[in-house]
DNA sequence: CTGTATCCTGCCGGATACTG
DNA sequence: CAGTATCCGGCAGGATACAG
């Protein structure tokens, strides 16, 4: 069956769940490449910015604050002038981004046969 | 710098590259539950929407189209009335799911220090 | 530099009704 | 059962301005 391990304290299958909200932040459009790109080291706001290509400040600002919040990742403000903050990985954030890349590594692996799917599937719909 | 592997033909993290749209949809809102039910077996329209619970017939129907197109799901009908659709994992959708799931089941394990680390956080800007 | 505050628009996604 | 079609409200999220 499904899951007959279900003992589980929580199941992120189930609508209430807060290990849902969790999940999507961590997978969520900006939250996967955020921590995606904090696995290798850790970086300032604006490096973040230029790393994650597209996020703008206030998603950037909202990501990281969830994730923060969920204890995924630290926050580091040095009392200097001008401001310096940085951005890291907690253990379990590394744990986390370590999975995250490692499904990121295999989707760029295998993007050749995602883009022979999608060939495959426009042209047998192509004449609708 | 970041990647000095950057040879990779595919980068996510570049804003056009077509593998983000894949990752999207494997780790968006629907794509990372509908993944993680057909891992354990191969489901029906209506089996699947009462494993996902919350998810509309509108969103698992765009979300199940665009897993197939990208490759990750196969659709199965038996032309039998009533009519039944089977939907599975591929083999690329399979190695998807596997690493979801390894993600899903390392977040709900560790949900307690989640919890900790919101309950840290709120308390630390309760007064706000 | 590191962010918040505000405004505004598109589209995500839920509800409902309908078809094969 | 297995979906598509349509409507539509709310919010995700971009642009811009501003603050510390």
């Amino acid at each position: 069956m499904a899951s007959d391990t279900d003992d589980l304290a929580f199941d992120v299958f189930s609508r209430q769940c807060p290990s849902r909200s969790t999940l999507e932040h961590a997978t969520g459009r900006w939250g996967s490449l955020t921590l995606g790109a904090l696995y290798e080291e850790s970086l300032r706001f604006n490096e973040l910015r230029r790393r994650v290509d597209g996020v703008s400040e206030k998603m950037l600002s909202q990501t990281l604050h969830a994730l923060e919040r969920d204890g995924l990742v630290l926050r580091e403000a040095q009392p200097v002038n001008p401001p310096r903050v940085d951005y890291e990985l907690t253990p379990l954030g590394r744990e986390v981004a370590g999975k995250l890349l490692g499904l990121i590594h295999l989707v760029e692996g295998r993007m050749d046969d995602v883009l022979a799917a999608r060939t495959r599937y426009d042209e047998a719909r192509g004449g609708r």
